[in-house]
DNA sequence: CCAATAGTGTCTCTGAGACATTATCCC
DNA sequence: GGGATAATGTCTCAGAGACACTATTGG
């Protein structure tokens, strides 16, 4: 009837070292074996319940990742942007924290001791990658401008909601929640303010009698995401 | 390869009398013949640039209608929603203003001098019909409930956007603008607020010595987009 | 005690809303 | 002139940011 070629794709991003990276996975078969691409593949009608567990699955599948937070982005269609013919591509976009990337689901408290430079020897395939988005290689497909509109949609959402929580693991500080907001949005916060925000959203819990020790100097109060938040994002009226 | 069945289907909203409709046309075939449902169809792959292209086209041949807005609203997908198999549907929706649906390209100050009721007797399909969207019938596949993401996107981007300013013709005075805005918002806005706002994302411009004349009293001014505006939206920091 | 960062109290200034005033039409 | 709505000037109050001060750790 049609014979449009229907596939998922997903941008998995994560914050390591104040810098955004995008996973990128090389690729097994034609076209453009051995280029790293985004994570992908087709929809099995036989067993995904929608598009979104297609984009779970194929996640699980090639990466071994199950992402904190997982949406769609956006459609991206046309009769040139595969070889193989006119195709659509159902693209979703994840967020998760590197610790949590690297089978650490502890706190970004402990990013800092984490090795340093790519993804390797840990629980993720060989093939995956992360690559800071502003150097990224020649990519496949119209990949480079899916990566664009998600880490612009991220960037956008991040002035008036709590997506950047999911960058920051399970447990967190207030400063290094908003080392991870001022990373997103390229300028320093207000502190009083920033801290008034997060209060107005009423998402985030103290860990009680948890802190993080780190230097010397007064250690930060722990905090985590209520569990109502935990795939639910919280708006905000006026932005930061 | 995958026999996934895939389709682009158009929300078509206008606003009629203070309340928000959307066009359905009556299948003509199966499944589900004779129903109301959104304007859709398949996507072709020998003529259609992309999904947009595709939505455009199937709005063109089905109601005759070119939007001067249409925007990707997101895709729906199952095994269930369509009996004919695994579906997805690239969902898009447009905003045109009532007059300019009747083929009317003048000014949404006559609104209230046009046939009330039923869209007909024009240059529009029999088969097509305005719907409140608070009385909706019952509809086919998932199309209640890509309504009512479609309603909920306008509402939440008219919060801090020039969207609603597609719903108003292509020319209007700024009381009618904010009639507009206050009836997709749901409550009454601040006149010399809402005036600052509009001057601020600087998007409307004077026609020049027009007035709309419009009863016993002072005339108002006369607004258009900015050509520059037609088909971009213009975004506020803080919202209304 | 000092250095360093966490957390909070308070002042100021911007900006949104309320109100009032002026403007311009038809009758 | 009167009634009606458009358009704008101005006052007030809330909220965001700047600043400063206190708190708590390790050395």
């Amino acid at each position: 009837m049609n014979p449009v070629i229907c596939t998922v794709d997903v941008v998995l991003l994560t914050l390591q070292d104040d810098a955004l990276k995008v996973a990128l996975l090389q690729r097994e078969r034609e076209p453009f074996a051995h280029m790293p691409a985004l994570p992908g593949g087709y929809i099995h009608a036989d067993e995904d319940q929608d598009a979104k567990s297609a984009a779970l699955r194929v996640l699980r599948e090639k990466t071994g990742i199950s992402p904190p937070y997982l949406e769609q982005l956006a459609t991206f269609s046309g009769p040139t942007r595969d070889p193989r013919g006119w195709s659509v591509s159902i693209i979703y976009y994840a967020l998760v924290s590197y610790p949590v990337l690297l089978g650490n689901p502890v706190s970004a408290a402990d990013a800092s001791t984490l090795p340093a430079g790519h993804a390797a020897a840990n629980g993720l395939p060989a093939a995956l990658r992360l690559h800071d988005i502003l150097h990224l290689p020649t990519l496949p497909f119209d990949h480079t401008s899916i990566i664009d509109t998600a880490v612009k949609r991220l960037r956008q959402k991040s002035q008036y909601s709590s997506l950047p929580c999911y960058l920051a693991g399970e447990q967190f500080t207030l400063p290094q929640l908003q080392r991870i907001y001022e990373a997103l949005m390229g300028e320093p916060l207000n502190k009083v303010s920033f801290r008034r925000k997060m209060d107005e959203m009423a998402m985030l819990e103290k860990v009680s009698g948890q802190f993080s020790a780190a230097g010397a100097h007064r250690p930060a109060q722990l905090y985590r995401l209520k569990a109502k938040f935990a795939q639910e994002l919280t708006l905000l009226q006026r932005g930061l």
